[in-house]
DNA sequence: GAAATATATTAGTATCTGCTTGTATAAGCT
DNA sequence: AGCTTATACAAGCAGATACTAATATATTTC
């Protein structure tokens, strides 16, 4: 798709092919990585849609039934998704209980508004 | 932090600690880890800001000097991020330019915003 | 058409990842 | 205290991932 179309006149001179892009902040990078390796990943992805779609904060035990790893897997993801600043936990008896941040909730919305309106 | 708070009354009955969560739409899941697994890597996510950061499409040429790694990955890389609906290109000559699509616009902004206003 | 340049593709490989199993810690129950 | 349940942690390992090096394909230029 548009594999071949001529543009905009940066065929000018023949040295180089276009201005080189600045540079990216690097710190600002690591963060986001943090987040987007956290989510990238089916099983962290799945408990943090189900954590975002309870509204009271969703216990462990009932995040293992939902996706097919085992116990200790799912404390693995959510460890993680707790490190990366995606989710908070708050204990209660012998209960944890997760909610999502501010992080997440943006980030979702922002996905399932990508793929209502396709570009 | 607050691992210890006592809240909202969900220990009610002894026997579970929590509704299940629902369901989550498993095709949305599929289309959002493609795009999150093809940020989530370092090369990637740099080439990505990068391209986002240019205005008119930048060559691979430019993009080879400002990451680290060989041009193989860095095409491998593109081909990745395009195949994720990340960027478009278009051939010019013997150059290729890749410019970001509205998705990457969204969540890169997104990622900004958030790393603004830490929650 | 041959050489040079720009990008893509293939194959091989070292490292990273995400799981399982087993064990530890902590809280509730009797 | 001892038993059970809920969650976390540690070690080990199979499979995925992201490079490099080598080669292939276009495109331009001579």
């Amino acid at each position: 798709m548009a594999e071949d179309a001529i543009a905009d006149g940066a065929t000018e001179e023949a040295e180089t092919c276009c201005a080189p892009p600045g540079d990216v902040d690097s710190d600002a990078i690591a963060i986001d990585l943090q987040v987007l390796t956290a989510m990238g990943n089916d099983t962290r992805y799945e408990l943090l849609r189900r954590i975002a779609n309870a509204d009271d904060g969703v216990c462990v035990c009932d995040l293992e039934a939902a996706v097919g790893v085992s116990q200790s897997a799912v404390s693995q993801a959510l460890s993680r998704l707790y490190t990366a600043g995606l989710v908070t936990r708050r204990k209660e008896g012998s209960w944890r209980y997760y909610e999502p941040t501010e992080t997440t909730a943006a980030l979702l919305e922002t996905l399932d508004d990508l793929r209502g309106t396709h570009e």
